[in-house]
DNA sequence: ATTATGTTTTTTGTAAACAATAAAACATAA
DNA sequence: TTATGTTTTATTGTTTACAAAAAACATAAT
C-alpha cells in the first residue's frame, strides 16, 4: 500500500455544490438572493442539468429554498429557537459519535486529526475563512464519519449547513484551533467525558 | 373565502416521491434492491430527468444511497445503535414542537388533528397498512409544521423516513390510534408534560 | 391615476439524443 | 481451472431542444 492517501475524487457536481456551499456561507450568496439556473451553468461551464442536480441537493440540505415553477433562492436564516434546538440536535449526535469511538481510534486517526488541525492552523494564518470553516467541518466530520458512516454524516451535515448559515461572524483564530485541539487530546487521553465537554463549548 | 380547503397541487416529482417512498417502506422495494432509471421513467411514463430528481431526493432523506456512475438502490435498516439515536433526535424534535406550541393551537387545528385520527382509524378498518403509515406521519408532521413550518419539516422528514424503513411490521392497530388520541387530548387540555409523555410512548 | 386584462419575454420543467463510464460476457494464457 | 485481458453491453452522466409556467411589460377601461 502506498504511503500517501489516496486523493479523494469527487464528481462534477459534488465540486459545484461544495463551490456554491461556499458561496453561501461565505456570504457571496446573501440570504433571498435568487438563483437563475442558466446564469450557473454558464458560470461553471455545463448545461442546466447538473446545475439543477445540486440545487436540488443543497435544497436538501437546507442552504435554498425551492418552490415549483419558480425556482431557488438562498434560504434565511432560523429564528432563534430553532438554532437552539439545531444546535442541541448536533450535539447530541457528535456527543454520540465520541461515545461510540471510546477506544476505537486508531493512530491513523490521530494523526489524520492532527494533520486536519495543522490545516486549520495554516488556514487562519493564510486568513482564508473559506477554508478555515470547511477544514472547521472536516474534523467533525472525521469523527461522525468513523462513528456511523455515510448513514450518520447524511442526517448530520444539514445541522452544520444550517448552522453556518446563521454564524456571519468568524470565530477568534487561536480560539478556534484551541477548542478542536482540546478534544483531540482529550480523545487521545481516552477521557469521552472531557471529549464531551469540549465539543459542548466548540459546538455552539 | 371558500369554504372547502384547497385541494393541494403537487408537482409531478412529489408524486413520484411519494409513490416510491410508499414501495420502499411497504417493503415492495427490499433493501439493497438497485434500481434503474430507465425502468422505472417508463414505469411511471415520463423521461429520465424527473426520476433522477427524485432519486436524488430520496437519496438525501437517506432512503437511497447513490454511488458515482453506478446508480441508486434502497439503502438497509440502520444498525441499532444508531436507530436508537434516531429515535431519541426524533423525539427531541417533536418535544420542542409541543412545546412551542403550547397555547399556540387553535380550534381548526384541533378539527384538522381529529380528521386525521378519523382517518387514521378508517384506513385501520380496510387494512390499508400503507395508508396507515402515511397518515400516522401526516399527524406528527401536522404538528412539526405548525411549530417550525418548513425548515423544521425539512429536518425532521429523514428521521421518520430512515425509522419507518427499520419496522418492517405494523403495529397494532387499536394501539396506534390510542396513543394519538392520548397525544391529541393533551395537547386539547393544554397538558404539555402529559402530551409529550404520550409523544415518547408512542415514537419508539 | 389605477386597476384589469392581454401579450411578450424570461425561466423553469420535461423529453430525447449523445457521450462516458462501469459492469458483464467472453476469450486467452498460465 | 484460475487469472488476466479484451470486447461487448448496459447504465449512468451530460447536453440540447422543446413545452409549460411565471414574470414583466404594455395596453385599455374605469
Amino acid at each position: 500500500m502506498s504511503g500517501s492517501r489516496a486523493p479523494k475524487i469527487l464528481s462534477v457536481k459534488d465540486q459545484i455544490a461544495e463551490q456554491m456551499r461556499s458561496d453561501i456561507i461565505s456570504g457571496d450568496l446573501a440570504p433571498n438572493t435568487k438563483l437563475n439556473e442558466k446564469e450557473l451553468a454558464e458560470r461553471f461551464g455545463l448545461s442546466r442539468g447538473p446545475i439543477r442536480d445540486v440545487i436540488l441537493q443543497l435544497t436538501k440540505e437546507g442552504l435554498l429554498v425551492s418552490k415549483n415553477n419558480v425556482g431557488a433562492s438562498v434560504n434565511s436564516v432560523l429564528d432563534p429557537s430553532l438554532q437552539k434546538l439545531m444546535i442541541s440536535l448536533r450535539r447530541n449526535i457528535e456527543v454520540f459519535a465520541i461515545e461510540q469511538l471510546k477506544d476505537k481510534l486508531t493512530e491513523k486517526d490521530f494523526g489524520a486529526l492532527e494533520k486536519i488541525l495543522f490545516d486549520l492552523q495554516s488556514a487562519f494564518e493564510r486568513e482564508d475563512f473559506t477554508e478555515v470553516t470547511k477544514i472547521d467541518i472536516s474534523f467533525h466530520n472525521y469523527l461522525v464519519h468513523k462513528a456511523g458512516g455515510d448513514d450518520l454524516v447524511n442526517i448530520w451535515y444539514p445541522f452544520v449547513m444550517r448552522m453556518r448559515l446563521n454564524y456571519k461572524r468568524i470565530t477568534s483564530g487561536v480560539e478556534c484551533v484551541n477548542e478542536h485541539e482540546a478534544i483531540l487530546n482529550a480523545l487521545r487521553a481516552g477521557d469521552t467525558a472531557k471529549a464531551v465537554k469540549g465539543l459542548k463549548a466548540n459546538i455552539r
